[in-house]
DNA sequence: CTTAACTGTAAGAATTATGATTACAGTACA
DNA sequence: TGTACTGTAATCATAATTCTTACAGTTAAG
């Protein structure tokens, strides 16, 4: 798996920390650390799905377009990076005699599939604002604990 | 994720459709479909967790030391692969001002880290056997449609 | 109506992760 | 003692990921 989600999540929180205001793709990209043009691909897929509403032209940018409560990791997962789990080797080969071999394929598809399924059932329970409660929680305790 | 659960997985699979038997890293690679030092590698991690027993020199190779009926996927895949399920790259910096580029890195890796117990929950229900049972089912299913 | 600050998109380079190859020491059987 | 194995590591090749650069399209401001 790339890091499209991981990005998508941080700026999705980083909207919802900033509510009313613009991002423009350079702003993001300084907090993420990546560069502008990642990012203006990842909101663009965003968009796509109305996580967030882009503005063209001068003071432009990213704004949240939906309730950071509702929107769960699974759905933003399922835009950015579903599938994308499995690693992209195959073990095996369809043409040989030996039944494990040539059917091994198949059945670890199945399972990577299922997996994530699991995975993204996780990924239900957590919001965009629990993202961004965490975030908040996580320096307080680095506060108290310096 | 790279690809040595899955052949971790059919490796055992493999061992197990041949009961009693002897395999060389050179025909489980075959199988596999990659080379024998990367099956030796692998079966190397796989003997000491106990899952496999080696023979060195003549006539020697590998053979199944576990109860496949017992054995789940989910103790193969700790084995194998524990935490790889998250990305490498990072999003955020910790020198940053901002919360959320401050903290979204431990924020997304403990979400990674708990995910993934969601996925390994999946793999519990899987036993060696039961990966056998569906490759051998899956031919069933060839066989009916063609 | 022109300039400046943006997004949208894509091509190509750079970097990193993954997998393959090769080599050789160690072991065991015949 | 030779042959067929494993164990392990170094190096090379390939593929995935990320970065850079570029430029057309859009909008606001002057």
């Amino acid at each position: 798996m790339n890091s499209e989600f991981t990005i998508a999540v941080h700026s999705l929180a980083l909207l919802a920390h900033i509510p009313g205001h613009m991002a423009s793709s350079e702003l993001i990209a300084q907090n993420v650390c990546t560069n502008p043009a990642r990012i203006r691909k990842i909101m663009g897929i965003l968009r796509k799905n109305g996580f967030v509403k882009t503005k063209e032209g001068v003071g432009g940018g990213y704004i949240l377009a939906c309730d950071p409560h509702a929107v769960t990791l699974a759905e933003i997962y399922h835009s950015m990076s579903k599938g994308t789990l499995k690693p992209h080797w195959c073990s095996g080969d369809p043409k040989e005699a030996c039944l494990v071999s040539a059917n091994i394929h198949n059945v670890m598809d199945q399972i990577f599939t299922e997996a994530e399924l699991y995975y993204t059932k996780y990924l239900e329970q957590l919001t965009i604002q629990s993202v961004l409660d965490k975030i908040r929680q996580s320096t307080c305790q680095d506060q108290v604990s310096e």
